[in-house]
RNA sequence: GCCCCCAUCGUCUAGAGGACUAGGAUACCACCCUUUCAAGGUGGAGACAGGGGUUCGAAUCCCCUUGGGGGCACCA
């Protein structure tokens, strides 16, 4: 038969570094059309992202189009809300789709479930052309089939008991309506070699292949059946996808190969791994920042929802497993476009660093146009409590912008401007290196000056200072009482602002009451 | 178990047989700056998994070993 010769459709290897139009020559003016494919069984995870995300960029790199498609085919593991939530995240991205659900197109529907007539015709080709068949086997005689073949050693798998069923049998069992499967005829012996754009040529032998379902009995397709018709009606032209899939794309070539079809260009994406670096990146693991014991974040909206910047997220994800130069990192989405090209994704797995996503978020925030800082913190601090807007926030934005690693950070450096604190204890305002009596006498002395000096940056700097000399302190050992009593924090924004801001008034408010707490510890220290 | 993929600092990576005393980033450490914390600056420690080939010459090409990962559903 003619797709058992597997090897046709290549005319050489192409190896790492191919170039990436030089291999199908004649379609270098054929336009590019890529798409993500995510089935609507979860929320968007960080490495479908990251494939969504090479996709598009090779779609925009070229010019070409962004194909969103959903492929529900399962019915049991359907997630109702995951669908809002993928398309969401893609646009949170900035990753907006050409053709797809909302977008449509000339090759929709987009949903696999609206296009079963397509999968059921070319089952029926496969069939009539001797590369399928119609498999009466019951769920329990397959799980029999399979455990049998474990005791004897065997690779789990379907045993090919209806390919070769007798004529009669076959039409009794259709006679009496026995619900039935599509499988795919793997040839028995030889090689299917298909290729990969990163890897070159990769041989399967035929023999440890599978005759794997088509048509499930419920009338809906398996991946493999409609991936290949689906990237094949809707003209994709690159198919990138992660790694896992290697396994089963000699399947998806000998499918190709009996419709007698064209394949896209494949290239298999490397896997993204937990930071244990023991397999994929999941929620199950756990990450321990400072002994802490916590669940991974996985989902894109829980990147959001922690704070981090679109555009971080787009830059890191960007980065994992493509580099363009190995001095540059930090990409505009403008320059990630221009720079990407598929020879520089990488084959190996790479693991998903928590630290350097976190460095890169402060490095886009510290890039953020105060006015843009102010408004995206909002939500965060309405979210601790805090009811502001981003003309009150406006002003304290030079005072954190350097220090946030996550917006999510924004109430902790600065609640203490919009709701009262608890009047800190005397440990706490007491620096080290100094007592409760002392303390005391200096925040007394802090408190006239701030009483009367004017109310200026400049001015309360200026005198603070001249104030730690007098009474013959270091600048840390006046500033930090006074730091612990405005905002009830060690660790606050610069100290100067901060008052400024704060007010007159609640600075000294706060300053008294931390002055009763040290007058009650400079008693019992005596 | 079988099949497939992968292999440079802890991590992300540069490296296309000589430009490698292996470069950058992150994380870490030290110092500087400094009112705390950051940010910034300077410096430091830190890798070609092992073994065979090929070659005048190998991080780079080939083979084996080892290690890691993925797959083996009427899931995608």
């Amino acid at each position: 038969m003619f797709w058992y010769n597997s090897v046709n459709g290549f005319s050489h290897s192409a190896g790492k570094r191919a170039p990436t139009f030089g291999r199908r020559g004649v379609h270098m003016a054929e336009e590019v059309r890529v798409r993500f494919a995510p089935s609507p069984t979860g929320y968007l995870h960080v490495g479908g992202a990251r494939t969504a995300l090479f996709n598009w960029l090779w779609a925009r790199h070229t010019g070409g189009t962004f194909i969103l498609r959903i492929e529900d085919t399962d019915r049991k593991r359907y997630v109702p809300d995951s669908l809002d939530d993928i398309m969401a995240s893609l646009r949170w991205l900035g990753l907006e789709w050409d053709e797809g659900p909302d977008a449509g197109g000339p090759y929709g529907p987009y949903f696999q479930s609206q296009r079963l007539e397509h999968y059921h015709r070319y089952a029926e080709e496969l069939i009539a052309r001797g590369a399928a068949y119609r498999c009466y086997c019951t769920p329990e005689r397959l799980a029999q089939v399979r455990e049998e073949r474990r005791r004897r050693g065997l690779p789990p798998g379907y045993d090919r008991h209806c390919r070769y069923l007798p004529e009669e049998e076959r039409a009794r069992l259709e006679a009496e309506g026995t619900p039935s499967v599509v499988r795919l005829k793997v040839p028995e012996t030889g090689q299917t070699v298909v290729h990969d754009l990163l890897r070159g040529e990769i041989a399967f032998d035929n023999q440890k292949l599978e005759d794997v379902v088509l048509l499930k009995s419920d009338g809906y397709p398996t991946y493999h059946l409609a991936v290949v018709v689906d990237d094949h009606l809707m003209r994709i032209s690159h198919v990138m996808r992660a790694d896992e899939w290697i396994s089963s794309f000699p399947l998806h070539a000998l499918i190709y190969r009996a419709l007698e079809w064209e394949m896209p260009v494949f290239v298999h994406l490397p896997m993204i791994l937990d930071p244990s670096g023991k397999g994929k990146l999941s929620k199950r693991k756990q990450r321990r920042p400072d002994g802490q014991v916590e669940e991974n974040m996985t989902m894109v909206r829980e990147f959001r929802e922690a704070g981090y910047l679109p555009e971080a997220l787009f830059n890191f994800l960007a980065t994992l497993g493509w580099a363009y130069s190995g001095e540059q990192e930090i990409f505009s989405v403008e320059e990630a476009v221009a720079k990407f090209e598929l020879e520089d994704i990488r084959t190996a797995p790479a693991v998903f660093s928590y630290e350097k996503l976190e460095w890169m978020n402060g490095v886009y925030i510290r890039a953020l146009a105060p006015e843009e800082l102010a408004r995206r913190l909002v939500p965060f601090m309405e979210r601790a409590g805090l009811r502001v807007t981003a003309d009150d926030l406006l002003p304290l934005i030079p005072l954190v912008q350097e220090r946030l690693k996550t917006l999510a950070d924004g109430p902790a450096y600065l609640d203490f401007f919009f709701q009262d604190i608890e009047t800190p204890s005397a440990d706490v305002l007491v620096p080290k290196k100094m007592d409760a009596p002392r303390t005391l006498e200096a925040l007394r002395a802090a408190r006239e000056v701030l009483a009367e000096v004017e109310w200026n940056e400049e001015a309360i700097e200026a005198r603070l200072r001249q104030l730690a000399g007098e009474l013959g302190l270091k600048a840390g050992q006046l500033f930090q009482p006074i730091r612990v009593a405005t905002t009830g924090k060690r660790v606050a924004p610069p100290l100067f602002g901060t008052l400024y801001h704060l007010g007159r008034e609640r600075a000294l408010e706060r300053i008294d009451r931390a002055l009763q707490v040290l007058e009650q510890a400079a008693v019992q220290e005596q």
